[in-house]
DNA sequence: CAATGTATACCGACCAGTGAATATACTCAA
DNA sequence: TTGAGTATATTCACTGGTCGGTATACATTG
């Protein structure tokens, strides 16, 4: 239907999304998305130009949320910076323990296509990463000694990533405690 | 010929793990493998039972070498544990100028094979992980208080894997500098 | 009519894996 | 020593299937 452009594009980005998050994005066809979607094929590719475009439209989609629930968690800790940021790692160990949990999206689907330089996938990735430590920055710069902000948000995203990794590799969310207390212990020593 | 199996299979391994190196395991194809090692797909098919039993075949060969390397780069640096550990990462952090680093190939080789679960290189990259942290759990219990060592070694494992993850993204091996600092302090600490 | 959106059917390229024949080297009996 | 037999090693040509992407025609709506 002409007037409901919307929902058909919407339609198609929720299949994909899905399928890109249980399957991976290189495993998953676009016949397989226009099935999901009940859509035909050439209907997706009137919506999207290529499967490069969608799939940067699916990584958009995910981008603000993603940061914003960061952002909720560390807000709704209590104590100091360091518990607020070891209540992030404590929600997602949580998270992890749900069986269809697959790790950071943006770091998987960037690993996944590591090997095109210039990928969509590869420049989202990087983006919401430098997102995530940007914020992480500014938050350590309101609470203590400037200098050491921006090392203290590597460092944390540092941890962050490696848990994203790890947990996933060996489907075992403690890791993703272990990574909660190493970074307290970073930020309040 | 038949005296001189041995080159053969050798030459389908050289062949796979370069390519396998440079594009990622799903994106390089038999065919690709094949002709790179000179032989023919179907000779390749008879040294190994199929595609995954190579895959299985080449980390095998990069098990070892690996971990050997992260001992010898522990043994050769001076000073304390922390020192030593934080050479391991000074040494990673040069590697990873050379243009042509790809970061951990057991870490980039499962995270793409994630969504298989039961898949021979997410195996191999749980075993390869489980004895690399291990390793480092036995030194820090000859070396400090035993109770904290298994925490110290994954939460260092955590921070290498996280610098693989994230410099591989960036591009900028500075970000192995950072964990190696983190992890120094907490051995330290 | 004309623009937008959807569908059927198809393309060439590539994929992992195989069938059947052939070449090579080793074994052992005459 | 030689020649037949056998196991190993390799090749060419192929299969059924999937991939991303498209040519073309049909439907709906203003």
């Amino acid at each position: 239907m002409a007037r409901t452009d919307v929902p058909t594009r919407k339609r198609i980005l929720d299949a994909a999304g899905k399928l890109f998050h249980a399957d991976g994005i290189r495993a998953v066809s676009v016949d397989a998305v226009a099935e999901k979607s009940g859509l035909t094929k050439r209907t997706l590719y009137y919506h999207f130009r290529s499967k490069d475009d969608l799939i940067a439209a699916y990584l958009e989609t995910r981008d603000q949320p993603n940061l914003a629930l960061f952002q909720r968690w560390f807000a709704e800790t209590e104590g100091t910076t360091a518990d607020k940021v070891q209540g992030i790692f404590r929600q997602l160990s949580a998270s992890a323990r749900h069986p269809k949990w697959k790790g950071c999206g943006f770091l998987r689907t960037s690993v996944e296509l590591i090997h095109l330089p210039g990928h969509p996938a590869i420049l989202a990735g990087r983006a919401h990463k430098k997102r995530v430590e940007d914020w992480l920055c500014s938050v350590f710069e309101e609470s203590r000694l400037p200098e050491d902000a921006r090392l203290l948000a590597r460092q944390v995203l540092l941890l962050l990533d490696g848990a994203f990794a790890v947990v996933l590799l060996h489907r075992d969310p403690s890791y993703m405690d272990s990574a909660g207390e190493a970074a307290a212990q970073l930020i309040r020593d």
